[in-house]
DNA sequence: AGTCTATATGCAATCAATTGCATATAATGA
DNA sequence: TCATTATATGCAATTGATTGCATATAGACT
């Protein structure tokens, strides 16, 4: 997977200049979501959300894991959380009550406040998962 | 010059996620160049290069200084040359014989080896110009 | 089997970016 | 003034990205 650097870092930007995909990668920064947990925060139709995941996936910057009927979402590139910490500062504090019907979402609201969790956010757990560097 | 975080941020990564326009950031992150040796780096139509710099000009992350026919471009944008840093790495060394006829150029060549230069570079010497941040 | 829910895919319509090229401006020197 | 050189602008033609939407797949449950 290669060809000279340019044309590479113009694929790489490419996927970043875009409003959809920039807001799904920097969700993604915060670890696993599913698609449903996106649909909720990007307020855009499923299959809107599911094309852009899919542009993001064959680009192979994000990588998916599926469970269940779910499909969570993960960064899987490195280059992105650094470019997007560069513009965009450290991963910020949620926008309120964006959360969907997944049961890490549901697992989180039930939660009482001894762990350290979002105060009203979806399932940002990263359950049995290995990498999720920062 | 302001809005949300992300619309900023899509349309600075739009400006990178273009092969021309990502060289002739990438050879100003060298220093100040004229028009003349862009269009001899990237081997493109002259109103080609202008066009570009005309984008990235409007984009305001870079300035021109006009001198007698010449006019001369540089970075005015750190997060570019973060950016760009981030993903092609520090400045590398120039292509072998990319020189345009700019008085720069001319200057460059007839100079001896006792000075740091390029060996068959154009014009990058940042003449009297204030800013040219690394 | 059928049904429900989550996610994916395909495709057509629209919209924006890109490119090429003719021409315009601006500074210099004769 | 005219000619020359460097750079800029305008615009039409093409190309590519984006979006919406209908439909497909796939797993869980009864």
């Amino acid at each position: 997977m290669k060809g000279d650097p340019y044309r590479q870092a113009v694929r790489l930007f490419g996927l970043l200049a875009h409003p959809a995909r920039l807001r799904i990668l920097d969700e993604l920064r915060r670890g696993e979501a599913c698609v449903c947990h996106l649909q909720a925060v990007l307020k855009r139709p499923q299959p809107y959300i599911s094309q852009q995941l899919r542009v993001l996936r064959q680009a192979g910057v994000i990588e998916a894991r599926k469970q269940g009927l779910y499909v969570y979402y993960r960064l899987a590139d490195e280059r992105v959380e650094r470019l997007l910490g560069e513009i965009l500062g450290p991963v910020g504090t949620p926008s309120p009550l964006p959360a969907c019907s997944c049961p890490q979402c549901q697992e989180e609201l039930t939660l009482p406040d001894d762990h350290l969790h979002r105060a009203t956010g979806c399932g940002l757990q990263i359950p049995n998962l290995e990498a999720v560097r920062l």
